[in-house]
DNA sequence: ATCCCGAGGG
DNA sequence: CCCTCTGGAT
């Protein structure tokens, strides 16, 4: 397969054949609601999702809401978030967190991007994971795994995140950036892992630089 | 650039 | 042992 001229081809034939490969790409990350979700992907930094649900069934059961979570006890929510790494850092994070939401925004999590990144422990990826998986607003969450295959594929020259973030945007179309980020991301763990990526089991193989076998 | 800082894989 | 796991703040 011809490889595509523009980073802007090859982000949307990258789209199309992932789309092909996982038609159902999700957040594997378990939650209820916009506020589950904001906990867990300040939890997940550095960290695999699986282990952050082990954590967060006990930890919601104890916080369930921002009220609750922005009175606990440090102490106690470093124990439940220890396994995660970072523990001190994201015990404090989420309890400001919630503390800033109950404050400042009436206890729910809100949409806009700025107001997001206030909150400690909120980046723009954590941001853009609420607004596109949970709140249903464009998001292009870039992490490790699309910073690391958006580069090995030549859309984007950038290694900082929020460049990388902002350079796609406009290749990807506003509804789809959520779905294009979480399909990239499973690549990532499946296929093109970052330690020995499987180039032989990749359908981006073909148009891809790096894919040397 | 550096720190935070646990768990699992190769 | 070294690297990576859906980063963020200083």
């Amino acid at each position: 397969m011809a490889r595509p001229r523009t980073p802007k081809g090859r982000a949307r034939r990258t789209h199309e054949l992932l789309a092909e490969e996982y038609p159902e790409a999700v957040c594997e990350l378990d939650h209820d609601n916009p506020f589950q979700l904001l906990v867990a992907t300040i939890l997940s930094a550095q960290c695999t999702d699986k282990r952050v649900n082990m954590v967060t069934p006990d930890l919601f059961a104890a916080y369930p809401t921002p009220e609750k979570l922005a009175e606990a006890p440090l102490a106690h929510v470093e124990e439940l978030v220890r396994s995660t790494g970072f523990f001190a850092t994201k015990a404090r994070n989420i309890v400001g967190m919630a503390q800033d939401l109950v404050n400042h925004f009436d206890g729910q999590v809100p949409g806009k991007m700025s107001d997001l990144v206030s909150l400690p422990g909120v980046g723009r990826k954590t941001a853009n994971v609420v607004r596109s998986v949970a709140l249903g607003l464009p998001g292009l969450p870039v992490d490790t795994h699309v910073a690391r295959i958006t580069g090995l594929l030549g859309i984007t020259e950038h290694k900082d995140p929020v460049k990388i973030e902002l350079e796609l945007n406009p290749m990807v179309p506003a509804a789809e950036r959520g779905e294009f980020s979480l399909r990239l991301i499973l690549h990532g763990r499946r296929v093109c892992i970052a330690r020995r990526p499987r180039c032989h089991e990749c359908v981006l193989a073909s148009f891809c630089p790096s894919a040397g076998g």
